[in-house]
DNA sequence: GAAAATAATGAGTTTGAATCATTATGCCCG
DNA sequence: CGGGCATAATGATTCAAACTCATTATTTTC
């Protein structure tokens, strides 16, 4: 008597479809393989007798039945996560500090709505950003003066800590659209040779095109510093140099003509980034919520970034 | 990163362990071991770092976090439930005869209100009793001139049918306040020797006492017969014999004291009733589903009724 | 205080959900 | 039109969650 075959699982599936338009992307959200949810839909359709949606067309469509699952996702999950805090208030976890430390500078063009959206959800939670950038933050975490580091890369084991996968971005590299590199369709890192860099005032360790590219290739053009991302991008425009930023944080600027961003290599130059916490920390309710939250936010808003 | 620990099975059972009042009849009414839920539980509270009921007091009382996941089951579960109808009828399985064929006089007692329940769930489903009782309904089952019957015991397999446990009940010994017998705290089928045993006019074959009791121990009481249950409780209220008839057909009666009751034999007569349905039908929505409403209603609002 | 109900526990088993490795399909583009 | 790329389907295999079984512990009842 097999009543349940519809569990909370394949609603997170059908929202994460519905969220990403295919089923290989939206695997990758949820830490499943394309195969996973493609059995899993086979298993929904031929239980229920009918189609859930038609996946030979780019974004997916939900049938009406797909249609009327989805909704019945959008109705009860929020409902689930809801219970859930409030669970997790009523076993004592629903407050504590929540302080993140964090690398880069474009991290705080997310961490703010992250934040934003965060904090109604958990009004019991102190939430502090460790300000000033911190070059390694993980010791931080690990003296537990930081519950929380956003790092690139994922860092080799620590006993003390464990890490989670936020997302994976692109980093492009600007021109002026009358910059003669612009006519190529990528960019080598022999392209920065002749070229002057403009980044902001870190360390090369913490620049992304530096040091997944031009470093490991023995390229080191001459450099410019400036501490906005407004102001590197005005000087771009104007022609001064060239410029490597996350594709997320130059959306509007492309839109509107101001500067053309082109592929860092072949495949375009890519950067994960992870949240690390102490071990007990991963296991907090809050803790594990800002992570969550954080990353599918990231993965929905903005431009460029994929699950990891 | 296992988001979703919590299913939706687990609401199924905060709900059964809700109606049921302790752990082993509400594996039963889920076709779970009594073990199975223990698991579940622990798990479940070992995930949210709180305990979520008492279990050392009958019945079983929900703590806070308990009563808040149980609030939960009570609106997602409803709202799965009308999606999945809704399904069905998208699927093109929304309408349909659904003639049900009963043995048993009192079966009406539980029929009537449980296709009232049915009807607006389903408003496509031609819901029909064949009435007439008849006394081997599976053959109208086979060769469907009914899509459901509802038998006493389970059957031996037949390559057509399917059958399904809708509940236990009691039969018990009527008599009236006065009667010797109801000096006995439970009566023996030899006590029925020298008694007017009061039935429906139908053949032995179809009396739960005679088939179960009396006949296998070569006892055959003196016999007098009435249509009505309510004539039969009358004759009986008048001293004028004794009956046996379904615990739960004669609530109040008992409660006015106007007849006695006592268990048939020591741990008392009990029945089992299944609905047998055609293989097929056993896929169809709407029959699973009434089979699914019956036999809940019938285990909560029913007296003297336990899960199969 | 014994018997009956009920719950907990740990080992063992089953099942179903995932992965892996591969094949199929559709689409774009030279 | 055919090769290459992205995406989905498939079937065998693996793995772990969830269940059962057998037993012990606890509580209730008479």
């Amino acid at each position: 008597m097999p009543q349940p075959v519809l569990e909370l699982r394949h609603l997170e599936t059908l929202l994460a479809l519905d969220e990403c338009g295919n089923l290989s992307k939206a695997a990758a959200r949820l830490y499943l393989t394309q195969s996973a949810l493609s059995h899993q839909l086979k298993a929904l359709e031929r239980h229920y007798g009918t189609i859930l949606l038609v996946k030979n067309v780019r974004p997916v469509r939900f049938t009406a039945a797909g249609t009327r699952l989805l909704d019945l996702a959008r109705s009860v999950l929020p409902q689930v996560a809801d219970a859930e805090r409030e669970l997790a208030r009523l076993a004592g976890g629903g407050g504590g500090p929540l302080r993140v430390a964090v690398q880069c500078h474009n991290c705080f063009d997310w961490l703010m709505p992250a934040m934003d959206a965060f904090r109604p959800l958990w009004p019991g939670v102190e939430l502090d950003i460790i300000s000033g950038f911190v070059a390694d933050p993980l010791p931080l975490v690990e003296r537990a003066d930081a519950e929380l580091a956003v790092v690139h890369d994922e860092p080799p084991a620590r006993p003390l800590l464990s890490f989670s996968p936020l997302f994976r971005y692109e980093s492009v590299a600007l021109m002026s659209p009358t910059h003669p590199l612009a006519a190529k369709p990528w960019l080598e890192a022999a392209d920065f040779q002749d070229q002057t860099l403009i980044t902001y005032p870190v360390p090369d360790e913490m620049l992304d095109v530096m040091k997944h590219c031009l470093v490991p290739a023995g390229v080191n053009p001459r450099r410019r510093t400036a501490e906005l991302t407004v102001a590197i991008l005005q000087l771009v425009a104007s022609g001064r140099g060239i410029a490597a930023l996350p594709a997320w944080t130059i959306g509007h600027y492309i839109a509107r003509g101001y500067v053309v961003s082109r592929p860092i290599g072949r495949g375009g130059l890519r950067c994960d980034l992870y949240a690390a916490t102490r071990r007990a920390g991963a296991e907090v309710a809050y803790i594990r919520e800002f992570i969550t939250l954080t990353r599918s936010l990231c993965l929905t808003e903005l431009q460029g970034v994929s699950a990891l």
